[in-house]
This record gives structure tokens, C-alpha cells and sequence, in this order.
DNA sequence: TGCAATAATCTTACTAAGTACGACCGTACA
DNA sequence: TGTACGGTCGTACTTAGTAAGATTATTGCA
């Protein structure tokens, strides 16, 4: 086992596996995931390249890692509660932890080897519909059609440099500028007329939709499960 | 303008940015996105690297390039058509053209320089939906709501090494064996008493979850819009 | 037909990454 | 006082993207 001993009674500042993940988030949180290698890594550590690969293999395990780490930081379901309260409360803080790291947002769903935060979160996912009377099947229905929902959405939401309704004008208008807009009648109407309008908010797209396929399953089952 | 000029009668065997474009996409869904580089491009067209670069400014501009040409190969929505079937249809499509694209689907949704056919195909999506009688408001809705869930659905679908039934199996397997299965009862039972049947088929819950989305929309305008 | 202008391609080389290999160093226990 | 070992680092190899400019091919025009 590679594991970082620090048994002495004084806290020695040395790097640990855990120091090596946080870094790296602080790292991608600031530049994005493009500007975490292992030397900018290295240096925001004050550690020479080298030293982080006594506590990660590579790259790709520090990538694992610290999507394991965002993971951990979304709400966990309750089993037993209300499932459409903590369905929503789950959805709603996946969405915002993922706007604080965005360069998560299109890693979380496409992990190989899940780390023990993802499969607990999956494992109280799965419990809390199961406790509210779902079957197999409409757990595994509501499972992909939730998380399909609530990750395409904070992928488009988080790929796009849009934070709050001033910067999706912006962004809408910067990326019409380039184009002969006579060619696309349609989309800018509905650019111009709706959604570079003052009072329009993307991100109040994802309650509805989410509203929609929450009482969409709600449907299934035979009545509200309580 | 930057040009191929190749007037001549005969064809010559010569680079363009189109060959170029084609090219890159050859290699992506050869070896994934990962496996795309100006060297191996290079080599792909039987050229030096740094020819590549008379047609293309840099590699982000070949990725948006390939991203456009992926948006390209999906059926565009028919305004006029009855709504449902236009977006099940395009639907499908997207789902079918990513599953040979597969190192697209986290690019599509996140593009900040949409090319022509990202255009196109966004504005057939808009004017199938005001065609069929929808407000800006439900057609804002229903943007974001269908493509959260298409892309967020391949997302998955795609990142994971599942192709048919019998792979789902194999993969939930090799990630279940790394851990500590007591942890995770609920994962557990959930993956060996369902996910696992050789009649359970994930690409399955693609269709479920589109039809309740379509519902729900449906619901929303006053009738069933021609 | 010959030649200058222009287009297309390639050579070279610089910089930034991931990481293999093995040297060095400080500490703890014999 | 070693000496073994965990932790850190120096060096260097490989693969990328791409800048600069040399070289070659083509084309329009005298």
C-alpha cells in the first residue's frame, strides 16, 4: 500500500493523496480542465512535477479522483423521504455543484471506474426510489431519464460562458454576428424576441423540465408513493 | 480567401479543407478524440503536418469543424410535419448519429462557434415547434428540455463501452468487482437483478423517457397541435 | 514559350506536456 | 552510528501544437 505516513505528533507539510486531489481541483476550477497538468499541478502544491506520481499512478487517476471528489459534494438522496423532494433536492445541487466545477459536468456521467462517492450516491439513489415503491423497472426508467436531464442540461448550461441572464445575451449575440442571419429566420426570431429579452434566464429552463419528467414518473407509479 | 484552387480538368490529389475535415473525422472515430492529432491527421492524408495548417488555423478550428459536420449527418426536424413525430425522428437520429460519432456527443451541446449546420439545425428544431403552434415560451422549454435529455443521454450511452445487451452486463460487471459490494446494497441488487438480465437493454430507456418528455409537452399546448 | 506571382507543401525547431528511471535525502529503528 | 526505506527531485525521452520560413508547384500573362 502507498499511503502517505504522517504518524510524528507535528503535521508535516507533505503531500498526501488527498493534497494532491484537492490541488488539482483547485487547479481545474480555475483554468478549467485544460489547464490541470501535472506541472501547473506540481506548482500549485510548491512541489517539484515528479513528486505528485508517489500518490497517483497518472493522470487519469487523478482525473477519477477528483470527478469522485465533485461527486461527493452533491446532496444525497434520503431513502424514506418524499421521492420527488429529494429527487429535486439531489438535481438541484448536482446543478450547482457542477457550476462550480465545470469542467466536471461532461466527466460525471462517463466514468469507467466509478469511485466510492459516485456508487454511494447511485446506491442512494436507487434506495430512495425503491423505498417509495418504485419497481426495477421504473427505477432503471427513472434513473437514466433524470440523470440524461440533469447532466445534458449542466452541460449546456456550464459549456457555454452564460452565468446569469446578462451573459446569455451576450453570448447569443457574439455568436450571431459571425452568420447571415436572413439564413435562419426562425432561430433569430427566437433569439431577438425571446431570449435576448432582459427578463429571460436560461437556467429557469431546468425547474420546468425537471417539474415535467418528475410528475411524468410521478404518473407511473400508482398514485404518489408518499 | 484561402482557397483550393484545383480547376483543372483533372482532379488532382490535392488537400482541401473539406478532405481535411473528413480526414479528422476518420481518425476520431478510429481511435477517439484522444487519438486525433495533426501528426496522425497529417499521416491520415498522407501529408506533412504542417500542411494541414494551409486549410485550418488551429486544431480548435478543425473540432469545430468535425462538430459541425457531425451536427450535419443528423436529419433536421420538418416544420410543418406533425411535431411529435418530427422530434422523435430527429431524435433517434441524433442518438444514431452519435453512436458512430461517439467522441462527439460531449462536444455537440458545447460549442461556442456553431457552424452552419448547427444553425440550420436549430432553427428547423424552432420552426417545427412554432409551426405546430407553440409559444416562444414552450419552444424555449422544449429546447432545452429535448436536448438535455438526447445529448445527456448519449452522453452515457456513449462514454461507457455498451453496444447491445450483452456488454451492459460485462461492464457493470468489471466496475462492481473493484469494490466492496456490502456498501452498496441497493447498487448492488439493482445491477444483479436487473441491469444485468440478458433481456435488459439500456439503449431501451432512450425511448421511455422521450415519450414521457413529448407527453409532457404535449400537455402543454392546448391540444394535440396538427 | 518563359517568367513572375501566388499557392501549396514541407523542413526545422521551439515549447509544453506525460512520465520512466534512478539519484538523493531525511528520518526511524536496530 | 549506521542502514533501510519512504518521499522528493533531476534528467531526459516521447508526443503534441504550431511559428517561421524555405522549397516546390501552378497559374496568369507578356
Amino acid at each position: 500500500m502507498v499511503k502517505s505516513v504522517r504518524g510524528g505528533t507535528k503535521e508535516r507539510i507533505s503531500l498526501s493523496r488527498d493534497r494532491v486531489l484537492a490541488g488539482a481541483i483547485v487547479v481545474a476550477d480555475a483554468g478549467g480542465i485544460g489547464a490541470l497538468t501535472i506541472r501547473s499541478l506540481a506548482q500549485e502544491l510548491g512541489v517539484k512535477p515528479m513528486s505528485v506520481y508517489h500518490y497517483v499512478a497518472s493522470k487519469d487517476e487523478i482525473i477519477d479522483g477528483i470527478v469522485d471528489l465533485v461527486y461527493s459534494e452533491v446532496d444525497l438522496p434520503v431513502p424514506g423521504g418524499d421521492w420527488r423532494t429529494e429527487m429535486k433536492r439531489r438535481a438541484d445541487s448536482a446543478r450547482r455543484v457542477l457550476a462550480g466545477h465545470p469542467w466536471a459536468t461532461a466527466l460525471l456521467p462517463s466514468r469507467l471506474h466509478p469511485g466510492p462517492a459516485t456508487l454511494r450516491h447511485h446506491n442512494a439513489f436507487i434506495a430512495t426510489l425503491r423505498t417509495a415503491g418504485f419497481s426495477m423497472e421504473l427505477t432503471a426508467h427513472a434513473f437514466a431519464l433524470i440523470d440524461s436531464y440533469v447532466f445534458g442540461f449542466a452541460l449546456s448550461e456550464n459549456a457555454l460562458p452564460i452565468h446569469g441572464p446578462d451573459s446569455v445575451a451576450d453570448t447569443a449575440a457574439s455568436m450571431m454576428q459571425f452568420f447571415d442571419a436572413d439564413a435562419y429566420p426562425q432561430l433569430l426570431a427566437f433569439t431577438m424576441e425571446h431570449v435576448m429579452r432582459p427578463d429571460y434566464d436560461f437556467g429557469k429552463e431546468f425547474e420546468y423540465g425537471l417539474t415535467l419528467i418528475l410528475d411524468g414518473l410521478g404518473g407511473s407509479i400508482g398514485g404518489e408513493a408518499k
